[in-house]
RNA sequence: GCUCGAGUGGUGGAAUUGGUAGACACGUUGGACUUAAAAUCCAAUGGCCAUUGCGGCCGUGCGGGUUCAAGUCCCGCCUCGAGUACCA
């Protein structure tokens, strides 16, 4: 009987499903075990080879755990909500609900054909209702909280609400706007009832706020920071601009430190912490107020190094800052508004392009030095920017390359306040070895007293503290697109509302078309039926809004990340539909114990995820505050593009070794065509398409030979590898198997078709230890000694590689256990029966199958794992390595017992030894016990 | 620029954490079985020298150091990759 995996995986693929085998309760006397992949956006290409392989590796491992006696809940689900079914309606007016059915579909098949051990019973949907109605119901939650800063927690707003009534604002420590106003217990009861909303609003966790926002015109909305890679967009690569709109945002900006403190409580990878720590960007200094001559503001500055506050010559602003028009004096109006505007019409990436050019304005205004008293002139520079500290800082040229080059670059003066530095050439930023000089109070002090020191002294005059400043920004939450989750919000004389939680979820409303509207706003403009009746608490046609009874629902709709920030806890709990998730259901599954996915989400989902789940801590909906213990990056798997050259301007192609000779294009053409040794089937490319129909062909050896480029698999550079067809050819379980093998899980690796051949046929050797022509050849005898041997070493490295995580090198152990079982002709039951089920992680349905033939009934999976004994390992004696001077010359059988001094005199009386010294006496010999003797001659 | 990470055969990658470097696999070469191919099996495969002798020398990016012993530890460089970037 030959190993016919085709119908060996479809069968147990079937058996599974029926058998319902990897369920999860909810609750068990087993311990409980969590692994969650990154769940996939489905996108219309399919899956490729590279897209499964960080769920083979949280398969293998969960099916390990199974074995290990615990309840393993391994959930899948969709991140279906997104922009690419969206592009596709805009241009088909297909529904971006079938086109994401569709691709769901297909996704499935993909999916179940690699043997996965997911709980489909748990699948969730972002684009579900029943999903989203949990998505705006956290949106609720945090419109009805505000930050205490002082329990460093959120807290229901009816809680602030309560303070306002009883002693007003001047007390509360929250995260709020910076702009919010003092007022009294009597000023709050006061206000209008609007008023009291646009001040709630000011402390809301997701609030509403005219932010600067990254536009971008080509996909017709705003990004969040993340979204905004090096001035473009991330997806399609279009330009950003900054706008201001009035937009939804995220008080994560509240939650920054305990983001950051959070980061030394989990076991994630370091880069992608230091990448967070970054992101949070947190810098200790002070804020300095400095009054304006001839005004009755300030500016604030946020500076790292107070210490260095007398070498302030003048002040840069923003251009966006608000102060600048108006403080800019009728002579200087001109140059400022010029410089203005030609910074706003600068994208991002402009300004970013060049670093080097120096520009900026004076606006004819002068700030107070507060310690001199002296006046210096405020400027306005485009190296400052309007989004980071306060859009305003105090130049010290002496102490700062920018301040410095700006002020070379326009006759400043820059005087230095270091004792014994040169700063004719640049400033010097060293802040270890400074000594502060021509400073007044802060004269012969270090880096660090002076820095105490001037924010004592600014204290007292009131015009500074100390400050903890973060880059970290509020999320901008609203997208004006249409496939996404609606906001359950209508607004009342233009104050936004919730929609009562027992109404939730407000679906997305029928469209004609996905497009912004004429008047420019978002798709859901185009609804007519988008108004919310409040009495009858339903959706109604727009036409019937009145103001009184019915009001405008939302137009925008949540990013990517609303989704994804809660679906771990979600999975606990799926299908309730009277809350999020059940105190039981979380009380049990707690948090997720392993998370594996890719490094691209480190700022973004990663982020966002931890936020809201310590929100959800804070309101007592979870009890960890971070959702996931451990998390593993698994590496990219690389395409191998082809590429022919063209002679350019002619339609001929030249083979690779002769591409030198000539000016050549380079054109990437479809890895299928090309054989092991990169050899080009010419006339499949003739029928590839059109314009190689007629192409003629440059040839060194009668042979066409590709050039070879490793970079990401990806459908535009035609070097996709289907594991459909892989699974055709070699079936799930080698498929499963090679991914493993090419390499650790965290690397980058390129694939290689060609080396699946190894192991297949491991896979074929191994079904030839329990298989012969004529059926089972297990028999029940003893095993022997060796047999015993090489069963406990494979147990041993197995389990170990699979604690940690090195799934690689546990695939190598099995190909060694086979080579070495078949050459010692082992047929025994006691050894072949737990080989089965060591190797059922990896490659699950060959191991059922011969499980079957072993004469069980029922899965593997369920089969716990074998235990490893040492004394099947370790013998009486050891192979000693001896060496001379440190180079090893030959190996010794010496018994365990031996004492170092008995192992010493063996060793040099043995008739090798004396052959080495030759009769001479050695200096010392070296005997570390169990490992190796050296003697030094 | 800053912050991480990595440099080992023709290729992907091992190396029990300081103890025989190159496991395992691909590829290549030779052989067996075949009319032939496929499949399968066997052997060789870091480099150089010696190969009628079972041996020698050099080898983990480069240069030093510690040690009986260094891919592994320390110091100084070089190269590549990833992230981030006018962050005051």
């Amino acid at each position: 009987m030959n190993y016919n995996f085709s119908e060996i995986e479809a069968k147990w693929q079937k058996f599974w499903a029926a058998d319902q085998t990897f369920k999860a309760e909810n609750g068990s006397e087993k311990e409980k075990y969590y692994v969650l992949d990154m769940f996939p956006y489905p996108s219309g290409a399919g899956l490729h080879v590279g897209h499964p392989l960080g769920y083979i590796a949280s398969d293998i491992y969960s099916r390990y755990k199974r074995h290990m006696g615990f309840n393993v809940m391994h959930p899948m689900g969709y991140d279906s909500f997104g922009l690419p079914a969206e592009q596709y309606a805009i241009q088909t007016g297909q529904h971006p609900a079938i086109t994401t059915e569709a691709n769901i579909k297909r996704y499935r098949e993909q999916l179940d054909k690699l043997g996965f051990s997911f709980d489909w019973s748990r699948e969730v949907r972002t684009a579900d209702p029943k999903y989203y109605k949990w998505t705006q119901w956290v949106f609720i939650q945090l419109f009805n909280s505000w930050y205490n800063t002082v329990a460093d927690s959120a807290q229901g707003i009816e809680s602030l609400i309560a303070i306002f009534e009883k002693e007003g604002n001047t007390k509360v420590q929250a995260a709020c706007d910076d702009d919010v106003p003092q007022f009294s217990a009597s000023d709050w009861n006061g206000f209008s009832g609007k008023r009291q909303q646009e001040i709630l609003l000011q402390y809301r966790l997701t609030y509403l706020a005219e932010t600067q926002v990254n536009w971008c015109p080509a996909l017709g909305t705003v990004l969040a920071n993340d979204e905004v890679v090096n001035g473009v967009s991330e997806r399609g690569g279009h330009p950003v601009i900054r706008k201001k709109m009035t937009q939804w945002s995220m008080r994560i900006t509240a939650y920054a430190q305990r983001l950051l403190d959070g980061l030394d409580t989990i076991d994630w990878p370091q880069p992608l912490k230091d990448s967070q720590t970054n992101w949070i960007g947190r810098s200790e200094g002070a804020s300095v107020s400095f009054n304006l001559v001839g005004h009755k503001e300030q500016i604030d500055v946020f500076t790292t190094r107070p210490d260095t506050i007398f070498g302030a010559s003048f002040m840069t602003l923003a251009p966006e800052h608000e102060l600048v028009a108006k403080i800019t004096t009728p002579e200087q109006k001109k140059d400022i508004d010029r410089y203005v505007e030609a910074t706003a019409k600068r994208s991002e990436r402009d300004r970013m392009a060049d670093v080097k050019t120096i520009s900026g304005a004076f606006t004819g205004a002068y700030a107070e030095h507060p310690f001199t008293k002296q006046t210096i002139p405020v400027w306005i520079g485009d190296y400052v920017l309007a989004g980071y500290g306060t859009g305003a800082v105090m130049s010290v040229p002496c102490g700062d390359q920018r301040d410095y080059d700006f002020a070379k670059h326009f006759g400043i003066p820059i005087p230095n306040i270091f004792e014994g530095v040169d700063i004719s050439e640049e400033a010097f930023a060293d802040k270890e070895n400074t000594i502060i000089g021509n400073s007044d109070f802060l004269n012969g002090l270090s880096y660090k007293e002076a820095v105490r020191k001037a924010i004592e002294e600014l204290e007292k005059l009131g015009q500074g503290q100390g400050k903890v400043n973060y880059r970290l920004r509020d999320a901008v939450f609203s997208r004006q697109r249409y496939w996404g989750e609606p906001f359950p919000v209508y607004y009342v004389d233009g104050m936004p509302q919730m929609l009562p939680e027992e109404h939730l979820p407000l679906e997305l409303p029928e469209v004609e078309k996905y497009l912004p509207t004429e008047t420019g706003e978002p798709p859901l403009g185009n609804a007519k039926v988008w108004a919310w009746d409040s009495k009858r608490n339903t959706v109604v046609d727009i036409d019937q809004i009145d103001h009184k009874q019915i009001f405008p629902l939302e137009l925008n709709t949540m990013p990517g990340w609303a989704g994804s920030s809660q679906y771990f806890n979600r999975y606990m709990d799926p299908h309730n539909q009277a809350e999020i998730y059940s105190k039981e259901a979380i009380g049990y599954w707690q948090d997720v114990d392993l998370y594996i996915g890719g490094s691209e989400h480190a700022t973004s989902h990663l982020l966002y995820a931890r936020f809201w789940q310590k929100f959800m801590y804070d309101l007592g909906w979870a009890p960890k505050d971070e959702f996931a213990q451990k998390l593993i990056n698994q590496g990219m798997i690389l395409g191998t593009s082809a590429i022919v050259y063209r002679v350019s301007g002619t339609n001929s192609y030249v083979s690779e070794g002769l591409k030198e000779d000539y000016e050549v294009e380079e054109l990437r053409i479809d890895v299928d065509m090309i054989n092991a040794s990169n050899e080009l089937d010419i006339e499949g490319l003739k029928r590839w398409q059109p314009q190689y129909e007629k192409a003629e062909f440059i040839l060194e050896d009668d042979k066409y030979i590709v050039g070879r480029e490793v970079e990401k698999m990806s459908k535009r550079w035609y070097n996709v590898v289907n594991p459909d067809a892989i699974c055709e050819d070699f079936g799930a379980d080698s498929l499963r198997l090679y991914e493993m093998f090419l390499g650790p899980l965290e690397q980058s690796k390129p694939w290689n078709t060609a080396g699946i051949t190894g192991v297949h046929s491991f896979l074929k050797k191994l079904w030839r230890l329990y298989v012969n022509e004529t059926g089972t050849r297990v028999v029940d005898t003893e095993p022997t000694k060796e047999n015993l041997k090489t069963l406990h070493k494979t147990i041993k490295k197995v389990a170990e590689d699979i604690e940690n995580f090195s799934f690689n090198t546990s695939v190598s152990t099995f190909m060694i256990c086979v080579n070495e079982l078949a050459a010692q002709k082992c047929a025994s039951k006691a050894i072949l029966e737990p080989l089965a089920i060591l190797v059922s992680p990896y490659a699950p349905h060959i191991a059922e199958e011969l499980w079957e033939k072993l004469g069980h009934t029922g899965s593997i999976a369920k089969v716990p794992f074998p235990e490893f004994e040492e004394k099947y390992l370790v013998e009486n004696s050891k192979e000693y390595p001896i060496s001379f001077n440190g180079k090893m010359r030959f190996t010794m059988e010496l018994s365990l017992d031996l004492g170092k001094e008995e192992i010493e005199a063996a060793v040099l009386a043995n008739e090798k030894t004396q052959q080495q010294l030759q009769g001479r006496t050695p200096k010392k010999v070296i005997v570390v016990p169990g490992k190796i003797v050296n003697i030094v001659g």
